[in-house]
DNA sequence: TTGTACGCGTTATCAA
DNA sequence: TTGATAACGCGTACAA
C-alpha cells in the first residue's frame, strides 16, 4: 500500500503538502496540487482510515443495534430493509458501520456495554425497536453517552433523536379506513403487540380514539408480535366478534388462517405492509412503512447530531394500503 | 477515554511494560503484572482497536460481499441467515466485519475495487453467491488479492477457499425424491436459475445425470431465480407435461401458484427450505440449506487461510424435506 | 506558499 | 525483568 510517505516522494514536496491538497486546503499553488493529485493518481492512494482516525481524534462510526427478538418471525423483510438502508447510507455519509444484536449485550450492564462500544471507537448509536426490556440501552440513550438516534421509540434529548411513524395516527387510519369498508360492525377484536412496549401502546391509544368516537365494543389482547400466538388468540375470540384488528401484518396473517380453518370470515386489517401478506392471497387494508426510508433518514439524523444540533424527533409518511400478490412479485421481477 | 499512558502512570510502569503484560509476554515478574492488571481494571481500561492495528500493520478486517440481485424477490430470509450468522461469528473470530453490495462496485476494475478495499484495511473477503457477471471480483479470487471464502461460488485456490453444499447431487436428490413418489412420469420440466451461473451450471448437470439414469423426457428452461418468470414459463408448458423441477424455492412457489390458477395438478419440487414455502399451504419437496451455518463455516475457513493455511473445498450437508406451515410458525413462536 | 516537528495510542527493538 | 525510543500513517500548529 502506498502511504502519503511515497506519494511525497513521488511528487517532490512535503507530507504536509499533500495531506492540505487532500483535505482541500486553499493556500496551495496550482502547480503543486497538480503534481500532487498526479502523484496520487499514478500510485493509487487512498488514506489509510485508521491513521486518519487516531490522527484526528476523531471516529465516525456507527454501531446498529438491531434486536433480533423482535425481528424473528419471518419479517427478515423489516430487518434486511433496515440494513441495506443503513450500508447504503453509510457510505454516502461517509461513516463506518458495526453491527450488533441486542441479545449480545443482555447480561451486561450500561456502562459495561457503553465501555465496550467505546473501544469499538463507536461513538454514534442506531437502534432500532429498542425494546423497554433493554434496560442498558435505554440507561444508554438516557445518560446520553452516544449520539443516537432511535427507529421506532419516542424517545429525543440533546444528544437523541427519533425517526418514526405516527403509530397512534396510522393504527387509528387503517381501523377507521377498515371499518368503514363494513358496515354493521360492533364488537372489535384488538390483537395488540409486546405488553408494554413503546409502539404497542402508541398503537393501542389509536385504537382507543377511535373507540371513543365510533362507540364499538372493544376486546384487548395481546399477540406479542406474534404469528402462532395471534392464532391462537382468533381460534378463542372469533365467533363472538365481528372485526379483527391487528397491530401487525404477521398476526394478521396468522388471524386470517386461523379464519380459514374455523370457515368463517371476519374483516382483517394488519400493520407494516409486508410483502408476505400478498401470499395469503387476501386482501387486507395495513400500514406500509417505508422501512429502508427511515433507516436512511436515521442517518441524516445522526450527521446532524454529529454536527451538534440538538436532538428531535423526525416523523416520515406512511400509507395506507393492501397488498397484492401479483404486485409483489410483478415489482421483483422488474430489476 | 483512558489510554495506556494513563494505566502505565497509575501503576507506576513504563507503558510498553504495560503493553507487554497486555499480550502475555511472560518475561514480566508477577508483581508487576498484578499492578498493572489492577490498573487496568480500574480505569476501565481498553486498547484502541486502531492504534494496535496501525501498530502492528496487521489487519484483521472482513469485507462481506453480497449480491443484492440475487437477493432480491423476496429471500431476504436467506440474507438475514447470512448476515447474522456473519455478525456472530465474526466477534467470536475477534475479526471486524463490513457489509458491502456489489453494486456498489459495478462500474469499477478490479484493482480500484482492491484499492478501495485496502485503505479501508480490509484483508480477507467473504463473497455470497459470486455471479459470473461480477467480472471484477472474480479477477480478485482469481489474482488472489485477498484472503477469501466463497459461499456457493465453487472456486479454490492458495488463498480462496468455498463452502457450499454439493449443488448436483442436491438437485439430483430432490427430484428423484420427487419422481419416485409420483409413478408414471414421462415429461419432466426443469425450471432452472440463471442462464450460465455457477450454481445453476452445477444443478442442471443433476438433472441430467438423472434424466441419463431415468430416460424421461426434459425440457429445460431458465426461470432466473425469478418467481414471476417462473409462473410465466409455467403457463407456457405446464399442460404438456407431468412434473415441474424448480432450482428454487421461489420459482417453485410462483409455478404452485399458476398452476393453481390454471385448474390443474403437477408435482414441484424446490430448492433451498425456505420459509416462506410453508405459505403455500402445499407440501413440496425441497433442499433444506442451513445458510447461517455456511456464513459461519466461511469464517472458520477465513481463519485457516490466515494462518497461511491453503485455500480447499467444504462441502456441508443438506436434507431433503418439506416445508410445513404449522411447522414454521410454531418454530419461530418458541423463542 | 511550503516544510518541520509533534502528537494520536499502540507495539517492537534494544539497551540498561 | 524493565524502560526509553522509534516506528505505524496521518493531520496540523507553527516556523520559514
Amino acid at each position: 500500500m502506498a502511504s502519503i510517505h511515497d506519494v511525497a516522494k513521488k511528487a517532490g514536496v512535503a507530507k504536509s503538502t499533500v495531506s492540505k491538497v487532500l483535505n482541500g486546503y486553499r493556500m496551495v499553488s496550482d502547480e503543486t496540487k497538480e503534481k500532487v493529485e498526479k502523484a496520487v493518481k499514478e500510485l493509487g492512494y487512498i488514506p489509510n482510515s485508521y491513521a486518519v482516525s487516531l490522527s484526528k481524534k476523531e471516529f465516525r462510526r456507527i454501531g446498529l443495534i438491531v434486536d433480533i427478538r423482535h425481528n424473528r418471525q419471518f419479517v427478515d423483510e423489516i430487518g434486511m430493509q433496515y440494513l441495506t438502508g443503513a450500508f447504503e447510507q453509510s457510505k454516502v455519509c461517509q461513516m463506518e458501520t458495526v453491527t450488533y444484536f441486542t441479545s449480545q449485550f443482555d447480561e451486561m450492564p450500561a456502562d459495561e456495554v457503553a465501555a465496550y462500544l467505546r473501544a469499538q471507537q463507536i461513538n454514534g448509536l442506531i437502534i432500532f425497536d429498542l425494546s423497554i426490556e433493554n434496560l442498558n440501552f435505554y440507561q444508554i440513550v438516557k445518560d446520553q453517552l452516544f449520539y443516537t438516534v432511535l427507529v421506532d421509540s419516542p424517545i429525543a434529548n440533546q444528544k437523541t433523536s427519533s425517526v418514526s411513524i405516527d403509530h397512534r395516527k396510522a393504527q387509528y387510519d387503517v381501523a377507521k379506513r377498515t371499518l368503514q369498508e363494513n358496515i354493521y360492525i360492533q364488537k372489535i377484536l384488538y390483537i395488540a403487540g409486546g405488553k408494554s412496549g413503546y409502539i404497542t401502546n402508541l398503537r393501542l391509544k389509536g385504537i382507543n380514539e377511535l373507540q371513543k368516537e365510533m362507540k364499538f365494543e372493544l376486546t384487548v389482547t395481546y399477540g406479542d408480535f406474534d404469528e402462532y400466538t395471534a392464532r391462537s388468540i382468533v381460534f378463542e375470540y372469533a365467533e363472538d366478534i365481528d372485526i379483527i384488528i391487528c397491530a401487525s401484518d404477521l398476526m394478521a396473517i396468522g388471524a386470517v388462517n386461523a379464519l380459514k380453518e374455523m370457515d368463517i370470515f371476519r374483516p382483517v386489517c394488519g400493520f407494516d405492509g409486508i410483502a408476505l401478506m400478498g401470499y395469503t392471497k387476501i386482501l387486507m387494508n395495513t400500514v406500509r412503512q417505508d422501512f429502508k426510508g427511515k433507516s436512511i433518514r436515521a442517518f441524516d439524523e445522526m450527521k446532524r447530531l454529529m454536527e451538534g444540533q440538538s436532538g428531535r424527533h423526525v416523523e416520515i409518511p406512511y400509507e395506507i394500503c393492501k397488498i397484492d400478490y401479483m404486485d409483489i412479485i410483478k415489482k421483483y421481477s422488474q430489476k
